[in-house]
DNA sequence: CACACCTCCGTACATCGTATCGTACACCAT
DNA sequence: ATGGTGTACGATACGATGTACGGAGGTGTG
């Protein structure tokens, strides 16, 4: 919280839409694919899912349209729905392609000594992800996308946490924890730096002049804890929020969470010792 | 992860959108109006907030239309813009409003005897929240809405995280780490009963289908740890994945977390111990 | 060479947010 | 009661969206 003083002026007030109604068994065909067909006006699924990535990247992704996105590729609008059944399609094949590209070139995720910097690399990763493709944080993930691409990352990122005293069902809920809390990190961030690229003022510059309005609006005696650690907070921060700070803090407390969740169980093949 | 096996049909693949531009001070005097004008058609800015909230919790946000509400409330669709100027304000001024709802009845949160209780209660109260609207996980919060409802919320739950050896920056930073916590596993949870509610079937018996499936289609000896773990969750859950229990076990670990922060500073009004 | 199929796309429809601008009601001074 | 004025209201229209439909034209196979 206290994050951001007054909605400004951009990204605000989103509304997801709900557009799949395609049958799931097309997306698993698609998502499984292994011929790449090319059609006669030089278009390919992976072309089209490329320009995709490209226009979302560029643009984010209220932008896409299934017009402008066929405009880009010269074609005809409707030539698109030869390769991909609807629009929501194509964003499923979009996530799983850019997930397949996480661990791609690092083959599994470095060398880490610990299980808490191979945690932090993982979730390094998504960062990285999540601010390289920034539209991927308005897509609704709550069903993941179950693709190779996404099945290799989630398999790269258990492999980090397996054998360190967690059981399976642990190491699923952990990695999940981690996920999540990226993403939510990530999300301030882009939209922090979005906005400063639409009001052209810096995050600071902005600070200064929002900040005493709102403390003029906030009664500090009807809300005084609200009051009071706003005003740290934004001083501390020198803006109503710090994202690298957050993602940092919630990372490291999650972390000693499950350190504790180790720890209390003990070794894991000794014995219990006596007393 | 882990959570869903196939996309299946329905509210897929979200799409944010970015409908705002609207005058931030615009906002700023709707949401801490004082006076709730009514025109002659009986209309005032509360009832048409009431009738949104209520049409977003009967038929979800992305099937709230100005066209819709303003039929609901038997009136021209354009109407509606002499109380808002569009429907980004609209969004904005509906979360406020049920933000200010939630610690509305219970001075503030029931009496907990220790600190974690009362973020527990804090993250249920949350968890209620956005059950029951569940609108509200499809509304970017990535920017809150600062406005009376929210700010009294936010002042509430700061209240039981102050003075238990916490700093302001750090009670800041805990708080929103467990709000985030608590939202994606809100949507997880909403997720899945709108799908069972779609396909009929329940998790359960969704799972006995689905599972064989992609057990034939994921290489286990190409991902070794998706498979076996995979496996393992899905026997346990008796399902793809169970939001709750990803929800008691983040919060543990998360407040876990929280009381090693805690304990490795030590007593706040002692002076540190020799040796 | 003919037939079938697949690629491509022009058109149309329903839906959305909302800009524009005329109408008619409510209230107030007289 | 009457006239005037401001504001609440809404009909219409515009540009955008996803995509259903059906036809055209190129391509491969008999």
């Amino acid at each position: 919280m206290a994050r951001e003083m007054f909605p400004t002026d951009e990204n605000r007030d989103d509304v997801v839409e709900h557009t799949g109604r395609g049958d799931p068994l097309k997306s698993i065909a698609l998502l499984w694919r292994s011929d790449n067909r090319t059609g006669r006006s030089g278009m390919s699924l992976d072309t089209i899912l490329d320009t995709g990535i490209e226009l979302a990247n560029e643009t984010g992704i209220d932008n896409l349209s299934m017009r402008k996105l066929a405009e880009r590729l010269m074609v005809g609008t409707m030539s698109l729905y030869a390769y991909v059944p609807s629009k929501a399609e194509l964003i499923d094949l979009m996530v799983d392609r850019v997930n397949g590209e996480v661990y791609q070139d690092t083959e599994g995720i470095g060398d880490q000594v610990t299980w808490r910097q191979s945690v932090e690399a993982v979730a390094e990763q998504n960062w990285r992800l999540l601010t390289r493709h920034r539209w991927l944080l308005a897509v609704d993930e709550a069903r993941p996308v179950l693709g190779p691409g996404t099945i290799a990352k989630y398999d790269t990122e258990l492999r980090q946490l397996d054998g360190i005293g967690l059981n399976d069902v642990e190491i699923d809920l952990t990695l999940t924890l981690v996920l999540q809390h990226v993403r939510s990190a990530a999300r301030v961030a882009v939209d922090l730096t979005d906005t400063s690229q639409v009001t052209g003022d810096s995050e600071s510059e902005w600070w200064s002049k929002a900040g005493p309005v709102l403390a003029a609006l906030v009664d500090s005696s009807k809300y005084p804890h609200a009051s009071r650690i706003g005003t740290t907070t934004g001083q501390e921060y020198n803006a109503a929020t710090d994202p690298q700070r957050a993602y940092h803090f919630g990372l490291r407390t999650i972390l000693d969470g499950v350190e504790k969740l180790i720890q209390d169980r003990g070794p894991l093949s000794e014995p219990p010792a006596a007393g």
